[in-house]
DNA sequence: ATCATATAAAACCATTTGGTTTCACTTTCT
DNA sequence: AGAAAGTGAAACCAAATGGTTTTATATGAT
């Protein structure tokens, strides 16, 4: 295994909050790990694993910098949250037909 | 507690490839549990508690019809996933400032 | 050379997750 | 009434998850 290890599942990757937001940060600029780590209430090393999560689902790539490793968003991936979504909301061919029948706000 | 329970997150009710099966599913049409759970190599009561891990994220509803339990499809909240997306990938403003910087394919 | 900084890797731990099996309950069918 | 069908709820279990602490390694600064 040359990089980043084996393919991790994007929705999984996503579906924890801190990862979320660590992609949040990473959309404004790239960051080495300790950085990043500042933001969360965390030790380093969590943070840092949650890096190699978000790395093995490609949704971020990182080098290393001196004695610094660099991280930086890397979004692709989540086009597969988007294919998810349209498959239920799609408004391209109007609505899903789902929705089209559905009654508007039938709360049980 | 009357009866979805307590909230649960969108994002991790659908971080399971199962429960994102169960939603397609769904989206075709209304169905009871027994039926969902023919469409999965697991037990019916495996099945059950996806749906009420959907329920509990507000993406199912279900009401009882005689000694069955019907589910439905609820997709409003994945909006939440939309928007989630967009603040990397929206379309509306071009591009957001990161994508719009990246290189486009720096592979390492 | 020495020391501080930044990370990596490993061991460990509690909780959650995704599954099972078992038992009880309600509804439908004969 | 009695049996079958469909579900609900509980107990249980192995593995994954999200943290921690500790130890080691490489780089940069003095």
């Amino acid at each position: 295994m040359l990089q980043t290890a084996q393919k991790r599942d994007v929705f999984q990757a996503v579906a924890d909050p801190t990862r979320r937001e660590i992609l949040k940060l990473l959309a404004e600029k790239e960051l080495p790990i300790s950085e990043i780590s500042a933001h969360f209430p965390m030790s380093r090393t969590a943070v840092a694993k949650h890096l190699q999560v978000l790395a093995e689902a490609e949704l971020v790539r990182g080098r290393k910098k001196g004695r610094e490793k660099i991280y930086w968003l890397h979004p692709e991936p989540l086009t597969e949250l988007r294919e998810f979504y349209e498959l239920f909301w799609s408004n391209k061919l109007s609505k899903h037909k789902y929705v089209l029948e559905s009654d508007p706000d039938n709360e049980y």
